[in-house]
DNA sequence: GATGAATGAGGGTTCATTCAT
DNA sequence: TATGAATGAACCCTCATTCAT
């Protein structure tokens, strides 16, 4: 809308458009994660923004788009934060995924709670917003593991998986966050383990069985 | 409400009421089932009652107290449905369980996707309604295999099994089943095992052990 | 959306409603008597009708339908007022029905400002209630004359009649009624005339030359 | 507003300037021909000539002073195409006169439906901007018929020829111009016979009776 | 118990205009 | 002169609830 394609520098006023829609999508992502869509009011994000309730329609195309952007903001800081590394071995790498993963739930409960670990609320595109979040994650966790994401028979066991873990952290806050980071993490792979069982299951290959030994090698450990 | 608790015979006005109250009861489960929440307007209810509006705030108390109302109608429809039986081998009976739920499931798949496997919508008593319902299937299970519901070590990952089940449900349900019920079922056993091992590595316990191995039971037999 | 169209008589309540449905049209007319549509809020309206604002959403459909109907009512009490009788002779009874049409304007001069002899403002609804009326008001007249109002060659200049008469309506109404009623009679009467001629030149037909006489025949006795 | 009154001649800025003023006027003709009023947007405008939308209210001053504006552009661009010439008989000039109107208004029959043949829509400024150019033409009619424009047993007679005109004007473009235009300039002939008889009959005087003759003159000649 | 007319708070959006850059 | 970000008043509509009948 406002920012052009060609390499010309961004003029100061642009800087500043840009600026207030940064305070907009923050204001969003505070009253979201605070009540549910429908009690927040566009009036509210703006207050909370300090700018005329205007400017929600100018920069964004209304209260659901903009809770769409937010949703996919918020998504985009988990994913920054719970990056895969490449170093190391596997299962090192993936717990290390998946701490951060906590941590960021954690130091975001609000957010966790109303926007992350929530299914979709108010709106479409949201809802698109998290499926998309939730396949990506799932992608994520096949490649490390050397599986193939477009199995059939992983669809199903690994959806299971996703839900489990969003589960339980929702409720690991909810109630006080009553283990360590790294006991859920445990918990965590053990699920993983038992969503690749499924696989193999409905379907057994050799790379899920090796994915299994790969997780096993972990508990034996333990 | 209406019904006093005396044992007088309930006159030919008080069953009219009850009729209607039933009436409303089932469109509001209609309509729920078919629209979130928000998009459902008393009007719509009332309509498919075929009676006036005005009676949603009579016999219920607003729509969040109908809506909440639904919710705790068509869990007990589900409880009923998949009660769990007293006899047979433990394994056996769990399968049969879980093959009636998928089946109640199948057979509301309107319902099922927007009422029963969709977290909190709209308002906290229907929160409190899924949260109540999830813990009394967790405790049924628990129930049957033995296990204290009570243990601190299972209340995640029973809340994981459970979230794993309903999102697989769901998924199942939206991409037109593409498994047997009895695959699924055979799944879930397996969020089971996985959801128990992982509440063993909480905190061992002798029963929980059991329990496992009730569970492996079947699966070396399969 | 009330009155059923059983027989039965309507009860208390349904005329009470009837009557705030009247409350609400006739400020409506008045209120688009005296401003143009965009320059009228729905909050005028009810507020001059002394009901709430939802109420006009209720008994009509918003604020285009009840500009429409109000389009529609002032129309029907024209017409009712100018009605043509069936005695006396044809250019008596002609002479008649545009001295009551022009009385009928005189004395709602508001409404006939920018109600009547306005085209089409705000709506398609009222655009076509528009139409509707002055087709309408040329089939009385050429039924009166022993015409064919589906004549081709009579459409256009009986519009171009039609339209005359509007406009020197307005005007005289602006410009304080410069002129006794009976002197604007005799000139629409001439424009009558003239159309009728401006046919004849098009599609000569017996009709239309006897139609023409009769008018004449009030010219030489003038 | 730019332009200041020296003889100095324009700058490259000024020129630019106008360019851009032009570019406006001609968006708001497209535009505003095409939709009414109220559904055409200072935005829309300003895309459509391809310039900021805050430079409307900087050459011109507002939307309404725009659409004023463009209505008197359009109504100079027809007069300038039915100008009257000064050569050959009376009648013929006035054919030709009334033969270039409706060809202007054939070629642009958006401008025409919407800005020219409609009356007062949006604002006071656009309906003064009506009123002129409908006295304007009746002048110069007067002035080819040596009548006095002033007499006021004109005006109402001329008003209702003018209405007649662009009623007929109208409804022949939006019918798919089912006739000749030759055959709807005779038909304004009559109408104006019409009017002129209509005004003898008001008031009598040498004038009209002359410029009755000669419109009869072309009746019995055709 | 049943009706549905009446209420009115509250919502999101649009949009002409202003003004700093 | 040109830009377009910012403003905020104003609008219409929806809808859960109330209550007289």
């Amino acid at each position: 809308m406002t920012q052009s394609v060609t390499g010309k520098p961004p003029t100061r006023r642009q800087l500043a458009a840009q600026e207030t829609r940064q305070k907009l999508l923050r204001a969003a992502l505070e009253c979201f994660s605070q009540r549910p869509y429908a009690d927040v009011t566009v009036g509210d994000i703006a207050r909370s923004a300090g700018v005329a309730h205007g400017l929600l329609s100018h920069h964004f195309n209304g209260k659901e788009s903009l809770y769409a952007e937010a949703v996919r903001e918020i998504d985009r800081q988990l994913r920054a934060a719970a990056k895969l590394t490449t170093d190391g071995p596997v299962l090192e790498r993936l717990r290390r995924h998946l701490t951060a993963h906590l941590e960021f739930l954690a130091e975001h409960e609000d957010a966790a709670l109303n926007l992350i670990l929530r299914r979709a609320e108010g709106t479409d595109a949201a809802g698109e917003a998290f499926e998309a979040t939730r396949r990506e994650g799932i992608h994520a966790i096949c490649r490390l593991l050397g599986l193939d994401a477009d199995d059939p028979a992983l669809e199903l066991p690994m959806r299971g998986y996703s839900a489990a873990c969003d589960e339980t952290a929702r409720h690991w806050l909810r109630s006080g966050r009553p283990h360590e980071i790294a006991a859920l993490v445990d918990m965590w792979i053990t699920f993983l383990s038992g969503a690749i069982r499924a696989a193999c299951d409905l379907a057994p290959t050799p790379a899920l069985n090796e994915a299994l030994e790969v997780l096993q090698a972990g508990r034996s450990r333990s």
